[in-house]
DNA sequence: CGGATCCATTATACAATGGATCCGGTGCGGTATT
């Protein structure tokens, strides 16, 4: 059976897209695809990951949605399917960027057999009516790719994507297949749940990427990181991107570069959408080759030769980290990934996890709500909440069984519900659990700043992965770290088994490195422990 | 939460200090205006 479905996905590799071979970590997730299971699949490297959902796409019954966040992102995609001008690979798209014609042709193409794949985003599908439209599509499978935006912008960015799980209810639920280069347990929990994927086969590889040097400098001020950066610059090929966290700072940072004779540009999200994409276009073929960036620069940049990422700040959590280095050395050349860090960039990150939401403005929603099934446009119009605060504070009014998704992609109120004052405390305080949790990713991820054994550990401990022996591609590794204090008999708890804490209450073992264990706790997120405190303290017992 | 910036203060004036204030990321889609 294994060797038929692996016969059958690299006839089509080869014969529709021009692969002469699969690469590792594709064929299981192209498998669960073929069986029609539900799948999660991370898979950092970024190359041959959309091949996973295409290639089996092309062998099953029905039309491919695939549901990605960036419109430029989706336009790559589509141009790279096209260029063989082959039905069976023909890719359309429904978005604000086609006239209403140009958006009735694309779904006739589907309708019709002439196209296999459509992109849309899930604001798109947050509309009863197009949403309708893709159903009497009857699709075969939807793939969600940077499926990690369901975590990283749902909650408060873009609230659609929230929905995504009722939306492809309403699809005909065709099986699901989401990817992401990067997800920690609690990114993963929160794809899968509000997918609603059904005993999904989840698929993770590469998180250690040996090729990647990583390196971490503490800056105590800003002369010793422009000295340490320009000194990273001079010693290591280019091209590579300069992260900072503001959109102020890379264009100060790059006019700097350029003031000092380096070939350097900045992107960031403020840009008009020409210039924008042109720097990109600039990067891509090498006429830049030093790009200071804030977040916006990433998803889509598909450059195998990005030699050099270096973090002029301290990302928010290991995963936007990871994510962010993983887009160097993807040639599977040498890479080296450079954070340089001051105690004072975490200000930025906790302003940036914002404010409490109003409990007046939650009381009001919650009421309006009785008044029976409404579409968030009819909320927004009825309370007077802006339409992004409707829709983050609707997924907090779910969170406190509140609210709930129903039918037509319309709010209402469930059964046996508390009334609106209660159930703007509950919100609140769905509120509070889930800062925690964001708060304590920043905490990991100066834990991993500051960590002085191997890096490759601390990270793969976070995202529940297991190195037995230290990597051998980071400064610490290089410079001799102290044998790990706790080899793997002595760990008084195994890596994934669950543990109880007095006042944290239950948790995951994630992993130890040095003397130290991570625990993610369910409730107040991820913790780093001392393990000989623990033990002799007996902090956590079996649950 | 911290930084950058502006303004007032001081009381020979200079240049320095301190307080107040503002600002800060990620993108879809639709509407209004050329």
């Amino acid at each position: 059976m294994n060797l038929f479905h692996r016969s059958r996905l690299r006839r089509v590799a080869q014969q529709h897209f021009g692969w002469p071979s699969l690469r590792p970590g594709q064929f299981r997730p192209m498998r669960a695809v073929l069986r029609r299971r539900d799948a999660l699949v991370i898979l950092p490297t970024g190359a041959g990951k959309s091949a996973i959902y295409q290639v089996p796409a092309v062998l099953l019954p029905g039309p491919t949605i695939v549901i990605s966040p960036l419109l430029a992102l989706q336009q790559d995609q589509i141009a790279a399917l096209n260029e063989r001008d082959d039905p069976l690979t023909r890719a359309v798209r429904v978005s604000s960027a086609e006239t209403p014609n140009q958006q009735r042709a694309a779904l006739e193409e589907i309708r019709s057999g002439r196209a296999e794949f459509l992109f849309i985003t899930p604001e798109q599908l947050s509309d009863p009516a197009r949403l309708a439209e893709i159903r009497a599509l009857k699709p075969g499978l939807v793939a969600v790719d940077e499926a990690h935006c369901i975590s990283a912008w749902g909650h408060d960015f873009r609230p659609d994507y929230l929905a995504l799980g009722g939306m492809i209810k309403e699809m005909g639920r065709p099986p699901v297949l989401a990817l992401t280069a990067t997800a920690s347990p609690p990114v993963r929990e929160d794809i899968i749940s509000r997918l609603g994927l059904r005993k999904p086969e989840v698929h993770v590889s590469g998180l250690d990427r040996p090729n990647l040097f990583l390196e971490v400098a503490h800056c105590p001020d800003e002369d010793y990181r422009w000295r340490r950066l320009t000194k990273l610059i001079d010693s290591v090929e280019r091209p590579g991107i300069i992260y900072v966290a503001t959109r102020r700072a890379a264009e100060e940072l790059s006019g700097r570069l350029v003031a000092a004779g380096y070939n350097a540009a900045f992107y960031h999200g403020g840009m008009a959408g020409g210039p924008r994409e042109q720097r990109q276009e600039d990067f891509a073929s090498d006429k830049v080759d030093i790009m200071v960036a804030t977040s916006a620069f990433g998803m889509g940049i598909d450059k195998a030769n990005i030699r050099w990422v270096a973090h002029v700040a301290l990302p928010d959590s290991p995963d936007s980290y990871f994510q962010e280095i993983g887009r160097s050395g993807r040639d599977g050349g040498p890479a080296h990934a450079m954070l340089l860090w001051r105690a004072e960039d975490e200000a930025i990150q906790r302003f940036f996890t914002g404010g409490a939401p109003d409990e007046a403005e939650l009381r009001s929603l919650a009421a309006a709500l009785r008044s029976g099934p409404m579409t968030k446009t009819a909320l927004k119009d009825k309370t007077g909440l802006g339409p992004r605060k409707v829709g983050a504070y609707l997924a907090l009014l779910e969170e406190a069984g509140a609210a709930v998704p129903g039918a037509g992609n319309k709010m209402t109120v469930p059964l046996f519900a508390p009334l609106p004052a209660a159930a703007a405390v509950a919100a609140l305080q769905a509120y509070e659990r889930q800062q925690v949790v964001t708060r304590s990713r920043t905490d990991m991820m100066r834990g991993f700043a500051q960590a002085r054994g191997c890096r490759t550990q601390v990270l793969l401990s976070y995202f529940g992965e297991r190195l037995a022996r230290r990597c051998g591609h980071c400064d610490n590794c290089v410079n001799g770290v102290t044998e790990p204090a706790v080899s793997p008999k002595s760990a008084p708890f195994a890596v994934h088994s669950r543990v109880r804490h007095q006042e944290w209450g239950i948790g995951m073992v994630m992993g130890y490195e040095e003397d130290r264990m991570t625990v993610l706790f369910d409730d107040v997120g991820y913790k780093t422990l001392s393990v000989p405190v623990v033990v002799e303290n007996s902090l956590l017992t079996a649950p």
